[in-house]
DNA sequence: AAAGGATGGTGCATTTTTTGTACCGCAACG
DNA sequence: CGTTGCGGTACAAAAAATGCACCATCCTTT
């Protein structure tokens, strides 16, 4: 689309911080650049860039007018696979930021399962923590964001959500594998891995451990829930997971033992989108799927 | 803004219904047109107008890409007087489809109290039924739409309601005015002149006889509620509105009264926007003026 | 303090894009 | 069976965008 062209050139700029990068980026020369630019604040009415001293940046109007083009690129190209969708060609393409527990398991099956019936379309997926993950919905940088406790920005709308107990994770012939259910102080007791605050199994960690006037104390403190879960076979000690991201090997090699919803209530897995958006078919459709899937296996495990 | 012209095009080719008729409205050449759709149509993947023998229409998806850009068009002078506002001028213009109640007494004090405030700001009124004034919202055509007994299309959002008693409006000397409030079955056997079928308060009327086997059999029907305010003074019959399109002149030359709940319940009086859109400022907040305005009205005729 | 380098901005020639003119094939209509 | 109006196209002219060389300004470095 053409008429767009200038919009991706503020974003440039935007993003390099300099209209001559920004030139370069784009392979134009800076002087067209420029009266690019300079064309659309006066056509615009305002300007949109703070020149400083060694650059430019975005001032207030040009955020807004940034987040319009995005909006705008976003429905065009919901448009685009709607009218491709009624032709039948059944293509587009979905992207989802996620939270770690759900990159194992629980994505790849359903991605796969969603691709099965409709092998044109496309994912991206990508590991974001809860803030960044709303954050993208909010700049149409993701259509879906599956997050575990999310911090709830005032644009993300939840499409679905399920409950997720933590979970211990060890080593068979850990002390703490014979009990079906762990007390947290037990954990706290006992050498343990856990993820860095911001994530949001160690939010809920440390808030029922505050409330006991204790604390969490990791020997080793990871962004990496797959570090956990691998460290734990290593070195005898416990790490923590939700369920959702668990799969027991069968082989004894880790076990996992909920902790007691008396010292920890379970944290939310939710399914959220941007406020008041419109997604593509395919993203609706596979958020659809999502939902369907999510509440399933909620089912599954309570039985 | 010239990103937008081919859009501007092809809405007029819409319109026209021809290419070379819409090339004559628009100024330009018709092969200059029929390459920029075709361009267009090309860009985008797929096709946007049925060609016809005699002309062309918009496919499914042409009015798909059509309210695309109406979206994208407003969601631009959303933000254009967004930025003027933050930038202090405090312009811009709200666009109102309105039943005709509002017309003499209502909007008028409304529009005359926000202007004082913000002298830069613009309005367009037009007088609409209630169909096509919330159609005029979904084709972005109007900001507000304030209507008696909307018929709740889905992409209507109710922003305040208050409930308005159907009256009759007669002169002093006419027998029914003794009354302090009228039955249904009086109104139905004087003669009476009566708006027609697209109307709220005739659609209220209509079912209330039916529900007594009774029907209205108007003398006179009509389309403006002005001449319905006006014949009474001139014939000795009796003529149906709303209270906030009727104001007592104290000379007795005419008065109304209300029909009593027991046979006609109150119609809604509804001031509506788009669903989930986001209005310019001026238009938000002279939406928000007129919320209060309304619950102020509703609690002054209760008391 | 002077020099050097990077920034946004501008005049002018050049290239790319868009438009206008003239024309074609086609289908409906009288 | 020609006429009319339709969408579509080749080619030249007009318009717009771009690249190049250059300027003034500011900050950093020497």
């Amino acid at each position: 689309m053409r008429h767009l062209k200038t919009f991706r050139l503020i974003e440039a700029v935007a993003r390099a911080g300099s209209m001559r990068k920004a030139a370069g980026d784009m392979n134009i020369t800076a002087s067209a650049l420029v009266r690019r630019i300079n064309r659309f604040e006066k056509e615009f009415g305002a300007e949109i860039f703070e020149r400083l001293p060694g650059g430019v940046r975005l001032n207030p109007a040009g955020e807004l007018v940034l987040h319009h083009y995005r909006a705008t690129r976003s429905d065009l190209s919901r448009v685009q696979s709607q009218v491709a969708d009624l032709a039948g060609e059944r293509r587009g393409h979905v992207s989802i930021g996620c939270s770690q527990a759900l990159i194992p398991y629980f994505l790849p099956r359903e991605i796969a399962r969603y691709r099965g019936d409709h092998p044109g379309v496309t994912f991206s997926v990508n590991v974001r923590d809860r803030a960044q993950a709303e954050h993208e919905l909010a700049s149409y940088s993701s259509d879906l964001a599956l997050v575990f406790e999310p911090v709830y920005l005032v644009d993300f709308e939840v499409v679905h959500v399920i409950p997720q107990t933590v979970n211990v994770v060890m080593r068979a012939d850990h002390p703490l594998a014979s009990k079906a259910e762990l007390r947290l102080r037990d954990c706290l007791d006992t050498p343990h891995v856990a993820p860095s605050a911001k994530y949001g199994v160690r939010h809920l960690l440390d808030f029922a451990a505050r409330r006991s006037t204790r604390a969490v104390s990791p020997l080793v403190e990871t962004e990496s829930f797959e570090l956990i879960r691998h460290y734990v076979t290593y070195e005898n000690v416990i790490g923590f997971q939700i369920p959702i991201g668990l799969r027991d090997p069968g082989d004894g090699s880790i076990v996992f033992r909920p902790i007691s919803e008396r010292d920890l209530p379970p944290g939310n897995l939710i399914l959220g989108q941007m406020r008041g958006r419109t997604l593509p078919v395919a993203s609706a459709r596979f958020a659809m799927q999502l939902a369907t899937a999510l509440k399933d296996y909620d089912a599954a495990i309570r039985r």
